[in-house]
DNA sequence: GTAAAAATTAGACAATGTACAAAATTCTAC
DNA sequence: GTAGAATTTTGTACATTGTCTAATTTTTAC
């Protein structure tokens, strides 16, 4: 864990390759754009892009992490105008889909980022802050009775976000279904499971 | 699609090399082994490997699917003497997590493999065996009512899937947990959802 | 058996990713 | 502020990955 002190050159030198590749990406297509384009856009050789990100998955998710951080705080205020739990899920699910909608492009390699995090042990610090927000809101949620509370926030919170990839892919392999519609109703297996009521 | 009819030219291929991969991935382990490596040793050239997988993982993939398939229906007998849905379950995630604790150097790879497929579109062969399986004991504990209506069994098994994952990378993140356990909860989850009972 | 279809080969090539020593820069402690 | 340490960047070389193409061989279907 990094402590907090920090905008450190590295981070600043991240956060510069991040921005002049998300625009790249946004010009180009992700596919399209090399990492040779990208460092050559960054003003730095391909050796120095090589020691910040691993693999071009990593660039797309420091950039989209900026634009999510950016993102999250205004959206977690519309969330708290909310009192259900459910509905205050439901506000983040649909600018979640609205997001995706727009940016189908990124999904495939998001994901492919996201679950290669496992391999190398690194906290996976792009999606942590999605998580970290569930587990709040259903922290909140258990207080109220809302969600039981035999399970710690983080783990439901965890499973909630596997449940949401799971829409996201499905989706991404119909994209004749409504991304909408499929978070809908994995956040509904979420609250009632599979047992009969 | 392909059609039905073949253990064609191509598909003994295809389980050659995964065969003569597999038995090098034992040897020297998976990261160690090359798609060079790989392609001398089953007597090919590199182009041909590729025709056949796209990525190193996918000849994994392979050699995994070859493994299950050859130990899904004696695991499938077994299941089927257990009467209640929970338990036939419990049947299958033991084996899995057993299996997995042998072969821990897999996971990380075949987690990879798992996400890309969504990218590319292609049918997801190696994992939809166990999906299906789930399928068919979801949709018998839909006639007993063990599991609810409302849902396809498909859907449901999906859901299942992703739990399983998240138990699954849950546990490759912290080797100290038990899978067996992780495996338990996530079902236990699956079954329950996170109302209030 | 022959013709069409599919698979394999050889080789070239672009891109990915790793490694390492030297030079430049940033950080830190005084 | 400055010396010295620590980190970062650079330049460069290299192994590996993955793609492509045209020619050849093998398989399959008739």
């Amino acid at each position: 864990m990094t402590t907090v002190p920090l905008p450190s050159k590295r981070q600043r030198t991240r956060e510069h390759i991040a921005t002049v590749a998300g625009a790249l990406f946004e010009r180009h297509g992700y596919e399209a754009v090399t990492m040779e384009q990208i460092a050559v856009e960054a003003g730095v050789v391909r050796g120095t892009l090589y020691n910040h990100f691993a693999v071009k998955e990593a660039v797309l998710a420091e950039w989209m992490h900026a634009r999510l951080a950016r993102d999250l705080a205004p959206l977690m205020q519309a969330v708290m105008k909310r009192k259900a739990f459910a509905s205050r899920v439901a506000v983040i699910l649909d600018a979640s889909a609205r997001w995706w909608e727009e940016h189908r492009q990124y999904a495939a390699p998001y994901i492919r980022f996201r679950f290669q995090q496992v391999s190398d042990g690194s906290g996976d610090q792009a999606s942590s802050d999605m998580v970290a927000a569930y587990a709040a809101l259903i922290h909140a949620a258990q207080q109220t009775g809302e969600v039981r509370d035999g399970e710690s926030p983080r783990r439901l919170a965890n499973y909630l976000h596997f449940l949401y990839l799971s829409a996201l892919m499905t989706w991404l392999g119909d994209p004749k279904l409504s991304l909408h519609r499929e978070f809908a109703r994995a956040f509904e297996f979420f609250l009632q499971g599979a047992s009969r009521p």
